[in-house]
DNA sequence: TTGATTTGTTTATTATAATACACAAATATA
DNA sequence: TATATTTGTGTATTATAATAAACAAATCAA
């Protein structure tokens, strides 16, 4: 028996990928940071799973080619939920 | 050619799904707000793209039961990553 | 070890998302 | 039509995300 996922999850997720993936690109919170015209703080507290904004998110999601993956999602939903229409 | 997703275009399309997903539900943005502790004002503003904060979005994607679908994204991400070093 | 870099954390300030209220405009319903 | 409901928009206030700076703790390199 799995719990359902939670918001919190979602949010510590997100930290851990950023984590992952600026790792992978060699980049320190502050280079990532300026990279994207944020402040290290933020960064800091995103990758530990806090609070922010969708405009941080996204330039975070952007800036390691994410982007477009989530936007296809998006549109995924958008179109099940049209052609549940048909049935 | 298509040009590249904006982190517009993501903001607009999560406030195009949040409306057809609140008129599926055949709720006004004052019932949406209302079930998830928030403002009419902030569920309109999502709606109309504008920015927001992760809580915002993910208590709306919750409700519509869109959170572990998203979850499970972020997850995939992380494993792809991980698959990487084995080539 | 040692020094350098990175990360975690604190405090104070600024910018802005969220709230609450009102009212007009648009849509739906009788 | 007329009425009710919903949506869009404005203003003022509050809550909080973001910034900036400093310093300690942890991690890495010489």
């Amino acid at each position: 028996m799995i719990d359902a996922v939670t918001i919190k999850d979602v949010k510590l997720q997100l930290g851990k990928l950023c984590k992952q993936k600026r790792q992978n690109y060699e980049l320190s919170q502050e280079e990532l940071a300026l990279a994207l015209g944020l402040s290290r703080y933020t960064i800091q507290k995103f990758e530990n799973g806090k609070n922010a904004t969708l405009d941080t998110a996204l330039k975070i999601a952007n800036h390691f080619n994410l982007l477009e993956k989530f936007y296809k999602l998006l549109k995924d939903v958008e179109n099940s939920n049209n052609i549940d229409s048909l049935y």
